[in-house]
DNA sequence: CGCCAGTTTGATATAGGTCAAGTGACGTGG
DNA sequence: CCACGTCACTTGACCTATATCAAACTGGCG
């Protein structure tokens, strides 16, 4: 797991031969250097957003590559509410991988880029490498803590701790693919972005960063954000990266019972 | 699926012979008479929840079969937000399914009581009948759905809006399991407990239950909740189901591909 | 009878929204 | 090179939905 000094995941020892994409896959410590090594053997194709655009992944597994993007209801009346941001290494959406067509779509908030591999190749590649399938399942429940998250946010914290918490959110998260280095970070949100997913008006978030800025908790101008007193803006927030790990078990378990059972159910097939 | 007009399920021809507390997973109609007998057949144990009381599923298949419960992290300083409310017929967690153990944990609103399956048997049945798995999976996909509906009534609608927004869903989820009728079903909530899970005041959620009273669209003292005018509180808070129904997808998928990768990779073990 | 939890009511406070205007950077077309 | 438009950010004035506090009221129950 990441540790909370900074420091790159130390245990994939075949990190450097496979994409800079696939670490939140094998961040969970359940994949081993074969099941890497076949994930980017798939016939992924890349895609292109230009910002603002709609996206639709289908049954595919769709990775995002670079940019950012929302994750979003077809916009009702009024302002959406953004349900998660999706940062590079992220699962787009798990329609794949639940078999359920998700009400949500992608919208891309800048330039981004996708990395997609078709649901066929992605199930016949699951066949060989079941862990592969694990490790989805364990990515989609985080995302599903960091989501839950964000409800607390929104439904407890005050506008200063919700944007402290979203800035310390993308350092750790951010920081475990490679894209953050001491506290510093690209951070290609406007504030109209910012309150869109916090569900603050973009003037209220304008003020709640010039606060944080006077506290000398953030510092650095347009889309970079500095974090001078990491720990203190934690404290402030109440932030522990608890909810972002991707596995709270301490043991490696070889294959999790639900796939040994998915599994071994081939043979009666 | 379920129609909006109060009837109930009418796909399963072997509904009668298993018990109801399983409908939620058949609902999808991805299941088979046999599935469901196999569901029935499990080792289960019950076990009763005093009110109030905090309930710990570990791996196990733990299914809600009466009260009502929350699920929150373990409460940080001061009011703790629920992150989703369990109803009769709900998988009260999914860390067997993904084997990623989640941050919160069960708490009864008032007595209930679990119906609990252990994680081998579960393993077990799903070698048999790999359609049980894609069930559960298609109910974690659609649980989360519910929670990001939660997300978007706390970020973006008003108190009006979401107390209405709350009753339809609980009516239709309710009804799902046999548990509504004609717009009345039975409640066992505090307005404070209303308050904590859509982070309002216990305050005002008693004044916007009396103006929907007010307004003729809620009635009924007590916990005994009734909606006179479904119709028109569901176009108040611009409530539709789409997000609560199992499969989106109109074809029935034999055998969804994640599962078929991993039920194959069976022979490769 | 008296307690308790839940509900109701009123008075007051405030976090954050809305509206409006101004600034600064950057790109585009003449 | 300059005029212009645009987009993000900033600032100020004002407003309102909802919180908070406090006190009654209600109904069940030992």
């Amino acid at each position: 797991m990441l540790g909370d000094d900074g420091s790159p995941p130390s245990r994939a020892p075949w990190a450097k031969s496979a994409p800079a994409i696939f670490r939140r896959l094998w961040e969970g410590g359940t994949l081993e250097r074969r099941d890497g090594a076949a994930l980017a053997w798939l016939d992924w194709s890349r895609q292109t957003l230009a910002p603002r655009a709609s996206f639709d992944c289908g049954d595919d597994l769709c990775i995002l590559s670079s940019g950012l993007a929302f994750r979003q209801r077809p916009a009702e009346a009024g302002a959406s509410q953004p349900i998660s941001l999706v940062l590079p290494g992220d699962i787009c959406c798990y329609t794949g991988v639940t078999g359920h067509a998700a009400q949500s779509s992608l919208v891309s908030v800048v330039a981004a880029s996708v990395m997609r591999a078709p649901s066929r190749s992605v199930a016949a590649l699951c066949e060989r490498h079941p862990k592969i399938l694990a490790a989805m399942l364990s990515n989609l429940a985080t995302d599903n803590e960091t989501a839950e998250e964000l409800l607390i946010s929104i439904g407890r914290r005050s506008a200063l701790e919700r944007v402290a918490h979203l800035f310390c959110e993308l350092e750790f998260r951010l920081r475990r693919m490679g894209l953050a280095r001491n506290g510093r970070y690209r951070l290609n949100l406007t504030q109209a972005d910012i309150g869109a997913y916090l569900a603050l008006s973009a003037v209220h978030v304008n003020r709640t960063i010039q606060e944080l800025r006077r506290r000398g908790l953030v510092s650095g101008r347009g889309g970079d954000i500095s974090l001078p007193d990491l720990g203190a803006l934690r404290r402030l927030c109440g932030f522990s990266p608890a909810y972002l790990a991707a596995d709270t078990l301490s043991e490696p378990r070889p294959v999790p019972q639900h796939l040994q059972a998915a599994v071994q159910a081939g043979a009666t097939l």
